[in-house]
DNA sequence: CGCGATTTAATCGTGTACGATGTATATGTA
DNA sequence: TACATATACATCGTACACGATTAAATCGCG
């Protein structure tokens, strides 16, 4: 029953799949352990984010605009791997909290053009800390930090390939 | 503004950070890195799960059934880091689709146990070629699967002891 | 025994995330 | 020009995920 092969046990009755630290009975699956390495890092993000105001998704569009101011909403679904079903209301959070402006394309009216407001630009200050201290928490060294990025690249590309052809 | 060092842009107007693949302008954030791969799964999943009717997160709670049958609420929350408030209804809907029944613990009230039905229990044969699937799909060496799996444990395992103390 | 503290579960509200569908605008092509 | 197609965005319904709160059962301690 493991996600990578099937040598440890198919009986129904077993105990749980051999040692362990402290995580559950499912350690032996890949996908559970990015699992829950993302519900880790929602948990610190959201105690960071906190007294911004924003969630972790918000945070992540946020960025992407004080890289780049005006993007239009496709290129930041593009950015996140998200659809519009799930960033039209978000950005009209944001556009709510007045961090970002929603203005129609005055050459293509199907385009949303999403600019950071005076008060989004400047909430850039607070959250400048916010980098260090995720990488901090990771508590990884330089090397392991580029090995896991680059492994988990690699398998977040091979999943999507997978998932094209089927 | 890399989540690892602040080394690459503080203006406001640069371009992108550096050469990337196939993703996008946060390639420099490892929470990233980790919530693509989750995302990724996500995709993956769904479409294995679709003939059997269950989400993700369903399909794990019924992995742990599988493997050990008869739990509580609580040690499924334990084993998923999901609290009561997410569980409730999730296992209220594998109740209605006659997978698993929910039956109050006689000695102690306040407990659910949480069993499978026959549905539920037959289930497993038609999810058994899954995590197969999922290995392939991941392509990954077998060492690369283990070092990736046990550097996530130790991010997972360093996230949350930050949380913990702050 | 009594009573406050803890444990276990549930409920409510907010915010992603996505499949299915809809709508308006733009583009290509005969 | 007319019409099919594609693109960009929005809406709706369902399902996680979690903070805050509530409720009931159990436990611990005087």
């Amino acid at each position: 029953m493991s996600e990578r092969t099937e040598n440890k046990d198919a009986s129904g009755t077993s105990m749980e799949t051999g040692p362990q630290g402290q995580g559950g009975d499912l350690d032996d699956f890949l996908c559970f352990a990015v699992y829950e390495a993302n519900l880790a890092f929602n948990h610190l993000y959201r105690s960071l984010l906190e007294e911004l105001g924003l969630t972790y998704p918000q945070y992540l569009v946020m960025t992407l605009l004080w890289r780049r101011n005006e993007r239009t909403v496709k290129d930041i679904g593009d950015a996140l791997s998200l659809e519009y079903n799930t960033l039209t209301p978000m950005i009209k959070r944001l556009e709510a909290m007045e961090l970002v402006s929603r203005i129609r394309d005055t050459q293509d009216q199907r385009v949303v053009n999403v600019c950071l407001t005076a008060r989004g630009s400047a909430l850039r200050e607070k959250a400048a800390a916010i980098p260090q201290c995720v990488a901090e928490a990771s508590g990884l060294t330089d090397k392991a930090f580029e090995d896991l990025k680059s492994a988990l690249d690699t398998l977040r590309s091979n999943l999507k390939s997978t998932g094209d052809r089927s």
